[in-house]
DNA sequence: CTAGGGTTAG
């Protein structure tokens, strides 16, 4: 067991390494070491500065950077003729709260003498970078160290969810005041541990109200209004914290009268106050007493503006939020970027491209906006240069920004640029929890690159249900339901439970893989083992399951049994289960109330063709095609795509548009030939069994994917495999075929289709021409 | 340069 746990991680560190590799690496800041490096200018009487100048000085720099002119700041820094290391740390610190990490380290590299402070900016920077390991050697290094150094490291840890690491600073650090004590309250509040922040709490009395208000804080947080009330009540002392906690806790959580009396006796009603009302009836939808709040508001400042333009944009009432937006005296980033996220979830990704364009400047949350609106309105593409062009502008990526990168990557399958954000993401010192390892271990299943998946998943410290079920279900979907299986018994030897989607998981890879009575023993000890209760999409499941293993009667019955009234799924299920089978009757029973419930569904007409197809009923076939064509049935054109260099390359039936078509074309040509020694028989009379539409067999060899996969072993070198995506459903033909070229090429072909992956090896399918 | 409350992404 311990050799195996090495193993991976020696591969999981290996697979770092290449997509490390796979960058290239950053030019230095050459331009900045030049200026530094520039003489000061020379003044013509070298006047002796008093120390008053110098203060004056250093005050101007801070001002500057607190505006956020970082250029103004480092030009008086450089015209100084006489630096203190306060000159170095304003420096420091101002690029630090200005984003520009790199520059400050820079700076603390190159400062001649550091003091205490220059070392605690620093570490406080590498904190609120999260780079915690960074911290910690310069806070080992550093020679000296005061309270104020240790306290960073503590919240350092606690805010980066390191709670044991955080109680060992605080049990080592030789003198604690009010900040340290508050540090390790806070850090098990912020980690959801309430019980020991509490328990903690009651080993000593002399509180400051910061602390009350933390705990009152932790309990809001987590919804437990009672507890919050308590302590509110006994508290020694409220501060106007005190009050605004416990008023937001109320408004937040829906209980808006008890929130509302509480604000009507609160000694001070600050500009939080007003907010947490507004923002609480927001967030109850009610926006007609958020607007009465807003209005009579005695002051406002951008936060407020920002919440009442959230609300707006949450009900698609962007009108409203424009014309607040267009009204408020100053907006802050916030602002635009509230504008963006309603836009871009309003479907109105045009007006929020805009809006981008418009701003003054862009922070993480407004690449991340945009980035995500273009992904969520199915513009892959485009937000995948968008990543590009953040980096161009400077913006480093942040677990958000990379989560959404993955999961695009994942979208259109690209697995080389999945890769290379693997690599930055190893480059920026991202530790591999649960929240960016989940983004990354789905990117490598949904690209198909399911070995990949497993290093990942092996190599992952931490693992929460959501790590399990990515798996579980990415095996289930390759086709390989036995390693499924295999993660799930390994995952009930741990203590984290299994849930409702983990069970789907398992059941659709029983069925992927003909466990009908496994798959039963399962499905029917859900409830009692693990609390699961049934839900459809575990009814389905087992239709399907029983339906692949020719079970239908048995298939039929729990259906009529189950608690739910089948949906379009459930009859989904049975329709393909009738397809393998040649049930043409059951077939078009289902297929008849698929139609009912979703009319559009072309996929249900050619799946059900198909049926009509294999049991020779020719004439019904071309019904089917008039019958779409009365009812306007719009058909989704099928393309396929793959990835070749970093490239991108789509292709449609019959594509002509590809600048390689001939050389790709003469290829099927010579497969085709390859093929039909092999025995292969193309099925040209199954017309309708793909929405692409062409009827003779020239064009039905140029389907998409047989196009891409050709394209594929043409250009990608021999021993990778070759990675296709369909967006629809592969054709039963195109199946059939891709086996014989996988067997006469020798090389593994990994197509994702809408549904599920097939790995085309030596001849025959991962999905076992079930699918 | 280290604590607690109101807005924006995932």
């Amino acid at each position: 067991m311990q050799t195996m746990q090495s193993c991976y991680a020696k591969r999981f560190r290996q697979l770092h390494r290449t997509c490390l590799r796979s960058l290239q690496s950053q030019p230095l800041d050459n331009e900045l070491q030049r200026r530094l490096d520039r003489n000061p200018k020379k003044v013509e009487k070298p006047s002796p500065i008093t120390e008053a100048e110098i203060v004056k000085w250093n005050m101007a720099i801070t001002e500057k950077m607190r505006n956020g002119h970082c250029d103004s700041a480092l030009s008086l820094f450089e015209t100084m003729s006489h630096r203190t290391s306060v000159s170095w740390n304003a420096m420091i610190s101002g690029y630090l709260s200005n984003g520009r990490f790199d520059l400050a380290r820079q700076f603390f590299d190159r400062m001649p003498e550091r003091d205490l402070v220059s070392w605690n900016v620093m570490i406080s920077g590498c904190v609120r970078n999260r780079n915690l390991s960074g911290a910690r050697i310069l806070f080992d290094k550093m020679p000296k160290r005061d309270t104020v150094s240790w306290n960073t490291m503590l919240s350092g840890y606690t805010q980066n969810g390191y709670i044991d690491e955080a109680r060992e600073i605080f049990d080592k650090m030789p003198n604690k005041n009010s900040i340290s004590w508050n540090g390790i309250l806070a850090g098990y509040v912020q980690n959801g541990r309430i019980e020991a922040a509490c328990q903690l709490f009651e080993s000593k009395s002399d509180w400051e109200v910061v602390s009350w208000n933390c705990l009152m804080g932790g309990y809001v947080r987590r919804k437990r209004l009672i507890d919050a009330r308590r302590l509110f009540d006994i508290m020694p002392e409220r501060d106007e914290v005190s009050w605004n906690t416990i008023i937001s806790g109320y408004a937040q959580n829906g209980e808006l009268l008890e929130a509302q009396k509480l604000f009507e006796d609160s000694p001070i009603r600050d500009v939080f106050t007003w907010t947490a009302m507004v923002s609480g009836y927001v967030q109850n939808g009610m926006l007609t007493e958020a607007r009465r709040f807003f209005d009579e508001m005695p002051e406002k400042n951008s936060v407020s503006w920002n919440a009442m333009i959230a609300g707006y944009s949450q009900c698609k009432r962007m009108d409203l939020a424009r014309e607040l937006f267009e009204a408020m005296p100053c907006r802050n980033i916030s602002s635009w970027n509230t504008m963006i996220t309603g836009y871009a979830q309003s479907s109105e990704i045009d007006r929020a491209w805009s809006l981008f364009n418009e701003m003054p400047r862009h922070d993480s949350i407004s690449w991340a906006a945009i980035i995500a609106g273009y992904a969520q309105n199915g513009c892959s593409e485009e937000a995948l240069r968008l990543f590009i062009e953040m980096k161009r502008d400077g913006e480093r990526m942040n677990r958000s920004t990379f989560t959404c990168a993955l999961s695009t990557c994942a979208d259109i399958a690209a697995l080389d640029l999945g890769k290379q954000v693997h690599g930055r993401l190893v480059k920026a010192g991202y530790e591999m929890g649960c929240y960016v390892g989940n983004a990354l271990l789905s990117m490598y299943c949904k690209c198909g690159s399911i070995d990949e998946a497993y290093t990942v998943f092996e190599g992952m410290t931490q693992k929460d249900v959501v790590t399990w079920n990515t798996m579980i279900t990415g095996y289930a979907r390759h086709g390989f339901g036995k390693e499924a299986l295999k993660v799930f018994e390994s995952m009930r030897l741990t203590s984290i439970n299994p849930d409702d989607v983990t069970m789907v998981g398992v059941l659709s890879a029983c069925s992927h893989t003909g466990l009908v009575n496994k798959g039963t023993e399962y499905f029917y000890s859900m409830d009692k083992d693990f609390g699961i209760m049934a839900k459809a999409q575990h009814y389905t499941c087992m239709i399907d399951l029983l339906g692949r293993a020719g079970r239908l009667e048995d298939a039929q019955v729990l259906m009529r049994n189950m608690p739910f009234e089948p949906d379009a799924a459930t009859w989904g299920a049975l329709l393909g289960a009738s397809r393998i089978h040649g049930n043409t009757k059951l077939g078009e029973e289902a297929a008849e109330r698929i139609f009912e419930m979703e009319p559009d569904n072309s996929g249900m007409y050619v799946l059900l063709s198909n049926l009509y197809a294999a049991s020779g009923r020719w004439s019904d076939v071309g019904n089917m095609r008039l019958l779409m064509r009365d009812k306007g049935v719009r058909k989704v054109p099928g393309y396929s795509w793959i990835e070749v260099q970093n490239k991108v390359h789509t292709f449609s039936v019959g594509d002509s548009m590809h600048p390689e078509k001939d050389r790709i074309y003469a290829f099927l040509e010579e497969l085709d030939m390859w093929m039909k020694r092999e025995g292969y028989i193309s099925s040209t009379k199954m017309v309708l069994h793909d929405v692409e539409e062409e009827e003779k067999e020239h064009m039905l060899k140029y389907h998409s994917e047989k196009l891409a996969v050709a394209f594929g072993i043409l250009t990608i070198p021999s021993g990778r495999p070759i990675r296709v995506i369909k967006n629809l459903r592969v054709c039963e033909d195109c199946h059939n075929a891709i086996k014989y070229i996988s067997k006469i090429v020798g090389r593994l072909i990994i197509l994702r289709d809408s549904n599920r992956f097939h790995h085309f090896d030596g001849g025959s399918c991962s999905c076992g021409d079930y699918w």
